[in-house]
DNA sequence: GACCTCTACTAAGCGATATAGTAGGAGTGG
DNA sequence: CCACTCCTACTATATCGCTTAGTAGAGGTC
């Protein structure tokens, strides 16, 4: 997604769908990548997305339980933010992509919009 | 930005600030990273950009004149929608991005909102 | 105590980007 | 026309992050 590997996306990925957290074993046979990957796989890639900050752990007897320090909109809505305002021009993107929004998309957004000044 | 790497980025951005095409010398000399690159490097940077869509070139007597082939704006605004498309909760996104947009974002959004039914 | 499961450490493989050298074409001044 | 300069195409090495997985050791179980 945004500076996740492609298996690390599919780890996420995974993580997000459940509604708990996960032992790398549990994540391990959700997972659906073309291959069978081997078990130290999926912990390193979960290791790694634990130093990165993707997810926490908990110990639960001797296993760690993973999950995701952030919900997947969030996650998203962060990458945006970002993308946004790294672009240099951050006023410029909005427009276009208000512009091209779908009808859809223009309602949620209008919805959602905060009404009137928020401090943020 | 996405999919590009830091001096592709760059020089990308390079392109976008400058207002007309340039020659490769332009872009090395206009390029501020921490240190001297070689004329070849950026050569094959635009070389690389070109083959990938980023840019388009014209022969300017014996030497190319490079542009970007979309505005920065743009760009990132293709990104942000691939960004929220491919993310697996587009309306989340969007949701939560619209929750935590500062009153400048609101009002731009607002005003560039399509008004009613577009085709897109 | 043998066995199983789990984690930490370590490392090789791989693909894309970064970096730059070399060769050769084409104009220019003398 | 020759030396010089500037440009592009081709090619190659370095580097970096992600992928993949093996090995060792800790802690429990029967």
């Amino acid at each position: 997604m945004h500076g996740l590997g492609e298996l690390e996306a599919a780890v996420m990925d995974v993580l997000w769908r459940a509604s708990e957290p996960m032992k790398v074993r549990d994540v391990l046979s959700d997972l659906d990548t073309g291959k069978q990957l081997a078990y130290t796989t999926v912990l390193t890639v979960l290791d790694n997305l634990h130093r990165k900050g993707w997810v926490q752990r908990e110990l639960v007897g001797k296993a760690y339980h993973y999950e995701p320090t952030t919900s997947r909109a969030e996650a998203a809505a962060n990458a945006v933010r970002e993308l946004v305002n790294a672009s240099g021009d951050p006023d410029g993107v909005l427009l276009h992509f208000a512009r091209s929004a779908s009808e859809h998309e223009t309602e949620l957004l209008r919805k959602a919009l905060p009404r009137r000044s928020r401090k943020r």
